[in-house]
DNA sequence: CTTGACTCTGGAATCGATTCCAGGGTGCAT
DNA sequence: ATGCACCCTGGAATCGATTCCAGAGTCAAG
């Protein structure tokens, strides 16, 4: 049994938030969690709403946001401010991104799957010791495939 | 000007391509593009095919293959073998993973769109001076983001 | 010849979130 | 007092594709 009085250990905050201790402690490395008091033999002794904060950073992680605004987002709003415009502000542009971005993997997804189709079919009626050159027919058919420069990228 | 007979340097095929000679430098180090041939000063001087295969690597890598296995793949072919089947295999991965990847992606959407409607009329209504708590609003509501815990990834 | 644009090498850095590591304490129960 | 599970530290590693770097060499034009 452990002495719950005095609060979480980080193994327990992990354990409670689907979470390895190793995150848990990253997360306060990078001032997303705050240093929690310690007990005598120099453990962390975390108060119960670190959960809630774990579980929004999770979200927001979900959501596209990136720990360095989650981390930005927090300290302003632990001394106080009101950072609510600047998340606003970070959710349109995550959704805009979000919007564009499955719009170029439905493209490359209805390109794939027409490639498939002819591969296919193409398979299907080649004598199997001769080569079907599928990867070849990706060479200049002209065709529609997004010419991504930009990183959009989400969680872990 | 250039004595084009001799073959293409790795710029040129850069310049043709729309990559860059460290890409294409890269490339020749794991084993996608083969050892061109050298100049007496020791630059490489491609074969005007090269560029063909840099063009279907680039495709292959926007539709989600990797590096690593177009690799593979294009040394089996080189050595004379057929990599049809397995290409056509690797694909349709792609594909299913690609479907699964967009389906999140929408979810996500989803949630995000009525996340920013919601932020954007509670915060008209709010004293600009007051805390929103716009984050606050996506701890527990329990609705539905995607879990991902695998990584799908495309392009760089 | 000198300048300047290009190329060579291979190893390191980048992006972001997470994980891993070794060497060393803590704390509770047999 | 011995075991065992947990926790501490901070720095390095991971994933993949690309880029960057320094120090050196090539080559054509002026
Ligand atoms: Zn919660
Ligand atoms: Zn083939
Ligand atoms: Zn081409
Ligand atoms: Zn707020």
């Amino acid at each position: 049994m452990v002495g719950n009085g005095a609060g979480l250990r980080s193994g327990q905050v992990a354990e409670m938030t689907g979470v390895s201790p190793d995150t848990i402690r990253h997360y306060e490395r990078i001032g997303i969690l705050p240093h929690p008091p310690r007990s005598c033999g120099g453990y962390r002794l975390y108060s119960a709403d670190v959960i809630e904060r774990v579980h929004l950073v999770r979200r927001a992680l979900q959501l596209g946001f990136t720990l360095a605004e989650l981390s930005e987002i927090l300290r302003v709003r632990d001394k106080g401010g009101i950072p609510c415009r600047r998340v606003l502000h970070l959710a349109e542009e995550k959704l805009r991104s979000l919007e564009h971005q499955i719009a170029e993997l439905r493209q490359t997804q209805t390109y794939m799957k027409s490639l498939v189709r002819q591969w296919r079919s193409k398979l299907a009626l080649t004598d199997p010791s001769s080569k079907a050159l599928l990867l070849h027919s990706l060479i200049d058919d002209g065709s529609s495939l997004p010419n991504t420069k930009k990183k959009l990228r989400r969680r872990k």
